[in-house]
DNA sequence: TGGCCTTTGAAGGAT
DNA sequence: ATCCTTCAAAGGCCA
């Protein structure tokens, strides 16, 4: 199933976009209509990250106490993706929300969802409503209930909570505690009992409104009964996407680790020196992940990962290897975006070859303002974050070589007229919409502030001004066709990008190298000729494209037009 | 059948 | 501190 085509509201609403992109025009003019509906928006965000801020200043014994529950054990950030976008179906089928004006991120364009706790606590009706709606098993309690939760905590969603790499940096990161340390044996779930023991004081503490968040929503027991709208959590082309393995992560609930989309939350297929072992050698129940794929692997039926596993014997590696579950790496705010958009584009330009596709969401992933941006970026953090407690000691590097080979080594040799991707599918009705493709700003990689302030970002959506203005600069696109132009503004989300030096790329830390990374001339970061650029302009662009397609005209005026490889064929 | 292509971002090893 | 490499998704294409 699409994933934003998936309901009905939702694939209207596509169709309407379909005929060539203008579908911005098209879509603010629907957007237009609930000006007030982004006022929301912007609200939401704005208590967002007033709350995320708030609830860093969390003290920890605060969030020790508030930590989140084995509910929200049972959450997954694939999960979350599903989640959104069941939001965002709902939001456009249901009457109920307002249309978003991005759906990508449904879950700040739901009002009372982005920020279910009202401020004094209580879980706002609409919230409450949809999470019922959305998880008929999901206890969802009324404000009384909840206030004792609520919120601060919800570090889940502040900005402001570093991401957490390892278990021991910071286990009250609330966002959803997987390490097994919350798993304590026989805890009952939260929904299911007023009090918990914590694992490590084993004082009773009540369950925390991060256990319900927006993020992570679902309750165990529903999960299984409700169909997944993207089918994150089912399997795929025939294929399970996480197939049920044994996993060494211990599942303090075993009537629940039946829930296959739930135990997927809590995880399973780990390899044992990634989950620390569990002093009360629980029951192992095979849990799938979205983030645990199996290598092809297929795990014994058994299930249960040899111990030896755990000890990375010379002896048994090979074997072990090809044992341990596979841990994918948490998305990036562009995968995410990707993985949202793709249907859509798709849809959009008939255009089948992911390879084109991607160029386009590229693209338009740069055209993006900063604030959507943004949210990707802070979504994407969030995974990171959860990710990283759910897999305290993955690693990225434990991955490698598990993908077989991509080398492919470059083209890189090849000209940079050698412009002959082999398939390279002109997306006709795309490239006039494409308007801005990529502002050289966003080449940079993206407008974006780092994660760690992600709040500053939001706090000024749509206020690229500043930093286009920076931008303002001569592209060198000549030289470097496959490298972003530099434009060193705003940090990066991630360090390790905006640590790029203005040689090089900017925006990700892409290889520039041989590596074959962009074997093949890719579409210049600033593609659109002005004329699209203006033609874009005719049509109303969002509120939050206005500001970026007025910077990036301005820009595009004083830089010279690079050649459209992409257009060009 | 399985790797390539293509995108950006993140992570971590290497320099 | 930088640079470089790999992987994450996805699906058509090609050897």
């Amino acid at each position: 199933m699409p994933q934003l085509n998936g309901g009905g509201g939702d694939e209207l609403g596509a169709n309407d976009e379909m005929i060539s992109f203008k579908d911005e025009g098209e879509i603010e003019d629907k957007i237009s209509e609930n000006v007030s509906a982004e006022r929301d928006l912007d609200d939401v965000k704005s208590s967002l990250v007033n709350e995320s801020e708030n609830n860093s200043s969390s003290s920890d014994s605060e969030q020790s106490e508030r930590r989140p529950q084995p509910r929200a054990d049972l959450e997954s950030y694939e999960r979350a993706r599903e989640y959104f976008t069941e939001a965002l179906r709902r939001q456009q089928d249901g009457g109920f929300f307002k249309s978003p004006h991005y759906p990508g991120y449904p879950f700040l364009m739901i009002p009372d969802l982005a920020n279910p706790y009202l401020t004094n606590g209580a879980l706002s009706p609409s919230a409450r409503t949809y999470l019922q709606m959305k998880w008929p098993l999901l206890d969802v309690p009324g404000s009384a209930a909840l206030r004792d939760s609520r919120s601060p905590t919800p570090g889940q969603l502040s900005n402001k909570v570093p991401v957490v790499q390892h278990a021991h940096m910071h286990p009250l990161t609330p966002l959803i505690t997987y390490s097994n340390e919350h798993f304590s044996p026989g805890t009952p779930p939260a929904h299911l009992s007023p009090e918990i023991l914590d694992p490590k004081t084993g004082i009773p503490r009540t369950p925390h409104p991060s256990e319900l968040s927006p993020y992570y929503p679902l309750s165990p027991g529903a999960m299984g009964q409700i169909p997944h709208p993207l089918g994150w959590l089912v399997p795929q082309q025939g294929q399970p996407m996480y197939p049920i393995t044994a996993g060494g992560f211990r599942h303090p609930y075993p009537a629940l680790a039946m829930n296959a989309s739930m135990s997927s939350l809590v995880s399973s297929r780990f390899s044992p020196h990634i989950v620390p072992h569990h002093p009360h050698g629980l029951h192992q129940t095979g849990i799938p992940h979205p983030a645990i794929v199996s290598p092809a692997i297929k795990q014994e039926p058994n299930g249960e990962l040899s111990p030896a596993a755990n000890t990375k014997s010379p002896v048994l590696t090979k074997k072990e290897e090809d044992k341990k579950p596979h841990i994918k790496k948490p998305l990036n705010a562009f995968m995410l975006y990707m993985k949202e958009m793709r249907a859509k584009v798709v849809a959009e330009c008939t255009l089948k070859e992911s390879a084109a596709i991607n160029q386009i969401l590229g693209r338009r992933w740069h055209s993006l303002s900063r604030e959507e941006q943004a949210k990707y970026y802070e979504l994407a953090r969030k995974e990171r974050q959860l990710h990283s407690q759910l897999y305290p000691g993955w690693s990225a590097r434990d991955n490698y070589g598990k993908r077989k080979k991509r080398k492919r080594d470059n083209k890189t040799d090849s000209t940079p007229e050698d412009f002959s991707p082999r398939n390279k599918k002109p997306c006709v009705q795309y490239l006039p919409q494409e308007k801005m493709i990529d502002s050289p700003a966003s080449s940079h990689g993206s407008m974006l502030d780092s994660p760690a302030t992600p709040s500053a970002a939001l706090a000024s959506p749509a206020a690229p001004a500043p930093t286009h203005s920076e931008q303002a600069q001569p592209l060198s696109l000549t030289t470097k066709p496959d490298r972003h132009h530099h434009f060193p503004l705003l940090s990066k989300p991630s360090s390790s990008s905006s640590s790029s030096s203005s040689t090089s790329s900017s925006s990700s830390s892409q290889p520039t190298s041989a590596s074959g990374r962009q074997s093949t001339p890719p579409l210049l970061s600033r593609p659109l000729p002005l004329a699209s650029l203006h033609a874009s302009l005719l049509s109303p662009p969002s509120p939050y494209h206005q500001a970026a397609i007025h910077s990036h005209h301005a820009l595009f005026q004083s830089q010279p037009l690079s050649l459209v490889t992409k257009s060009a064929d």
